[in-house]
DNA sequence: CGTATTGCTGAACAGATTGCCCAGCCGAAA
DNA sequence: TTTCGGCTGGGCAATCTGTTCAGCAATACG
């Protein structure tokens, strides 16, 4: 579960370059074929590596506008509340968080006026009973994990 | 920029089976290797996919601790907080935002306590006049996209 | 102090895949 | 009608993958 040196250099050098073969990163690394490979088993059914799927940009499909939304949900009500959203795709990401808020839920739209719409649909349910919307001016810091894929290869 | 079925079914595949070639891709899907190589590339140059980089999974890495920032920043710090937040491993996303908060930032820790540290090393900077942090229990909808390929192929 | 275990190396092999090229076909747009 | 873009099906050399093997060093263990 704890990543040494080698293993932060391999998803280092996954991240940057992820087409890359086995065979290209040992000879990149300095360290045999089957090391490599066998570390990316490791890391793999370690579960630090989850998969490489595709990256997609919602942007790109036509989803330009993020947003956060707060959600408070009704006692008793939190399965159902999770099963509804989990139906509306433009759900990204839903959490159950303590503090003000129950939920917290990454919206995505068509537009402003389209985020209208999702907003409905998220909160037209019976057991949300409010809703509180942050959207997304800026995103000076994207999604990442290297920074943290570094500290964790240091401290070994 | 706008996706088709064949789009939609070439990045569901993608999704499932990262690891699979174009060439089983075009078996699986009925067409000649090269219509998905071609699909593959635009898809790529349109940046509706950015990447296949590994999917890193904190907890993995022993940071099980996930939570959520609202920061309210002093009038024109915003570009000094984002640079100072840029430079924190456990800051993994950091969008500005309209609403009662300026900024929402993910964050992960080693623990609730390990948490603690992190927040005043995010907070502890002069731009930040206030935070208030709500921690993830459960993730009942983990980050996916889907449900949205699947739509906006489907609206073509 | 021996001994088993674990991880890495370097090598080999057949089989599969990739990148690339081409000619032909077809539907849509001009 | 002509042109153009996209798809097909094929072929080629080069490369990579999956797998296996023996040797070696450091470590853990009895």
């Amino acid at each position: 579960m704890a990543i040494d040196h080698l293993d932060g250099r391999i998803i280092l050098l996954l991240a940057r370059e992820p087409r890359i073969g086995v065979l290209e990163m040992s000879r990149r690394l300095g360290v045999a074929r089957g090391t490599v490979q066998a570390r990316l088993d490791r890391l793999q059914s370690n579960g630090v590596i989850r998969g490489f799927g595709p990256e997609v940009d919602p942007a790109a499909l036509g989803y330009p506008v993020t947003a956060f939304a707060t959600l408070q949900i009704r006692q008793g009500q939190g399965a159902d509340v999770r099963a509804h959203l989990a139906t509306v795709p433009e759900v990204l990401e839903l959490h159950t968080t303590t503090g003000s808020g129950d939920m917290l839920c990454r919206l995505v739209a068509r537009s402003n006026a389209d985020l209208q719409r999702v907003i409905d649909r998220v909160v037209g349910f019976d057991g949300i009973v409010r809703a509180s919307t942050a959207i997304v001016m800026e995103n000076p810091v994207p999604l990442r994990i290297i920074p943290l894929v570094e500290q964790a290869a240091e401290e070994t």
